[in-house]
DNA sequence: GCGACAG
DNA sequence: ATCTTGTCGC
């Protein structure tokens, strides 16, 4: 019970629109490490407001052919008028013609989170996912944990053994 | 050439 | 993402 958190150096670089990338096989391997197997997972990053219309969210929830949603603190691609100030208003995202997403008050009088659909779900169900699963906080619950625990095993692994960084 | 640009 | 100073509200 302890090297299902095996040290993982990043070996690409971060880039706009690559995310995937860098960051998709360390999620992928995570989920595959659950011990049930989720109804859905809410990722860090875009959906389908994304250049090519397939995030990282996408990506995860097409290769284990499972639902995702995508769920960033700030946008990557898209237009759309400011949602109203309250929490739970929200206004779509478009990108090219289409809607691709939401942009969603989280939090009364704080900046909003941009939500689209990874697979399996659509706009409006994302919006309701992340609005039940958010409370107090800008940051919905799952993201915050999922945050908290990477922070702490980064820092507890720092400096050890260069033999973890598989 | 200049500005934009998930984490 | 990370770092960092000052301010705000519970």
């Amino acid at each position: 019970m302890e090297d299902v958190f095996a040290r993982k150096k990043a070996r690409f670089p971060y880039i706009p629109g690559l995310l995937a990338f860098r960051e998709g096989h360390a999620i992928i391997s995570a989920i595959g490490k659950l011990t049930v197997a989720p109804d859905l997972v809410l990722i860090d990053g875009q959906g389908i407001a994304h250049p090519e219309g397939f995030g990282i969210a996408s990506h995860i929830g097409v290769i284990l052919g499972i639902p995702t949603i995508g769920c960033a603190k700030s946008r990557l691609v898209g237009e759309y008028e400011a949602p109203g100030s309250m929490k739970g208003n929200w206004t779509y995202l478009y990108h090219r013609g289409a809607k691709v997403g939401a942009v969603v008050r989280t939090r009364s009088f704080v900046k909003p989170l941009f939500v689209s659909p990874g697979h399996l779900i659509d706009i409006e169900s994302s919006v309701e996912i992340v609005l039940e699963c958010t409370s107090g906080f800008r940051i919905p619950e799952p993201l915050r944990a999922a945050d908290r625990l990477s922070r702490k095993l980064r820092n507890d692994y720092s400096g050890q053994s260069p033999a973890l960084d598989k």
